[in-house]
DNA sequence: TTTTTAATATACCGATTGGTATATTTGTGT
DNA sequence: ACACAAATATACCAATCGGTATATTAAAAA
C-alpha cells in the first residue's frame, strides 16, 4: 500500500511553490485551498502526488531545511580554518543571503519545532533530527579545531555547540517577531564572542 | 458596539482552562470544540463572554504571559543584589517550578511569536510588547548594577540583555522539541557566564 | 493515426469550522 | 412564591475543511 507519486516533476513543483507557505503559516494554518491557489493546480493533482496534507507539509519542511543546510554547508566547506568554519554561522545569518531566507518565514527548524512539540510527534521527530545533526556538525568542527590547536583543549564542546545554536534561534525569533534586525545582530555578536573565547 | 462579557467569573474560568490549550496547540490548531470540550461549556456560553475565537486566544495569551511574568518578577524582587536579580533567570528556568510551566506548552512569547510573525499582526504586536518589556526590565537591572558598582561600567547593556533572552528562548526551544532538558541547562550555563563576565 | 498510459481537472463527500438567534435555565430581589 | 434579569444551552447557519471517485486531457507508444 505504498504511495507512488504520479509525476516526480509535479511533486517537486508543488514542494517548491508551497514550501514558504508552510514555513510562514504553519501546518495547521495552511489549507489545501492555500496549496491549490499557490500552485494553480487542483486538489486532484496534488493528491495524485502526495498521500495527504501532512505528506506535503513534511516534504516542504525537508525542502526548507535542505535549502538552509546547503547554504551553510557550502560556506563552511569553503572556509579553511576551523575558526572560519564556526564563524560562517554569525556571518551568514547577518548577511543579505540569509535575510532573504528569513523573509520566507524564518528557520524551518524553529517554526516547525514550536508548532509540533506538543501537537505532532512526526514533525517533532524530524526537527529533533535536524537539530541533532546541526549540533553534531558544530561539535565535529570544534573537535577538529582542538586537534588542530586552533581551539582550547578544555573547551566544553557540547555546551558551546548548544549555546551557539540557542543564540541563533533565539535571535531569529526576537528579530522576526519584533521586526527589529538589531536583536539578531546582537545575538550574533555574542556568538562571535563565544567563538573568540574558545580560540587559542 | 463595544463587547460586554456577560459574566466576568465565567470569562475568567474560560481563560484559565483554555490557556494551556492555546499555548500547546496554537491559535490555528485550537478549535471552538476544543474550547467547549475543555470547559464543558457550550458555544453559546463562550460567545456570551468573548467576541470571537481570537478574543479568547488573546486573553489566554495575556493570562499565560502574566503567569510567567509574575513568577519571575516575584523572585527578582526577593533578590537583594542586581547580580542575584539577573541570576534569577538561569536559576528559575532550571528549577522545577519552571519545568511545570514548560510542561504547559513552553514560553507563550515564543509560541505565539513564532506562529504570529507572518500570520497575525495583532498577536505579533502583543508579543513584541512582551519581548520589549522583558528586555527593558533586564536593561534596568544591568544599569542599576552598574551604578551600584556591581557590574562593569563598559558593559554593553542592550546586547547583554538581548543575548540573555535569546539564549533562554533558544534553549527552551531546543529542549522542548528534542525533549532533552540538557540543552536548556547548557544554554542557561552560558547565561550565567555572561552575567559573570559583566560582574566586577 | 490510433491506442494506451500517465497525469490533471471536475464534482462531489461527510465532517467540522467559526459564528448566531433563540429557547431554556439559573440566580436574585421582592 | 413570584417576577425579572442574567447567563447558559440548544439548534441551527453557510462556509470551509481534508479527502476521493471519476471524468477529462495530455503525452507516449504502436
Amino acid at each position: 500500500m505504498t504511495f507512488i507519486p504520479r509525476s516526480e516533476k509535479t511533486r517537486q513543483f508543488i514542494i517548491e511553490t508551497t514550501a514558504s507557505l508552510f514555513n510562514k503559516k504553519g501546518y495547521a494554518g495552511t489549507s489545501m485551498s492555500d496549496l491549490t491557489e499557490a500552485t494553480k493546480l487542483t486538489k486532484g493533482s496534488i493528491y495524485g502526488n502526495f498521500e495527504n496534507k501532512e505528506d506535503v507539509a513534511l516534504a516542504a519542511f525537508e525542502y526548507n531545511l535542505a535549502q538552509r543546510n546547503q547554504l551553510i554547508t557550502k560556506r563552511m566547506n569553503e572556509a579553511k580554518s576551523y575558526y572560519d568554519k564556526l564563524m560562517v554561522l554569525p556571518m551568514i545569518y547577518a548577511s543579505s543571503e540569509m535575510s532573504i531566507f528569513l523573509e520566507e518565514g524564518g528557520c524551518p527548524l524553529l517554526n516547525t519545532g514550536i508548532e509540533a512539540d506538543d501537537a505532532n510527534e512526526l514533525f517533532r521527530i524530524q526537527v529533533t533530527e535536524g537539530v541533532t545533526n546541526w549540533k553534531q556538525s558544530l561539535e565535529n568542527i570544534i573537535e577538529g579545531g582542538i586537534e588542530a590547536q586552533e581551539f582550547k583543549a578544555e573547551t566544553e564542546i557540547s555546551k558551546t555547540a548548544t549555546s551557539i545554536i540557542a543564540l541563533i534561534q533565539g535571535g531569529v525569533f526576537l528579530s522576526k517577531t519584533t521586526k527589529n534586525p538589531l536583536l539578531l545582530n546582537q545575538s550574533l555578536e555574542t556568538v562571535k564572542e563565544i567563538i573568540q573565547k574558545i580560540t587559542l
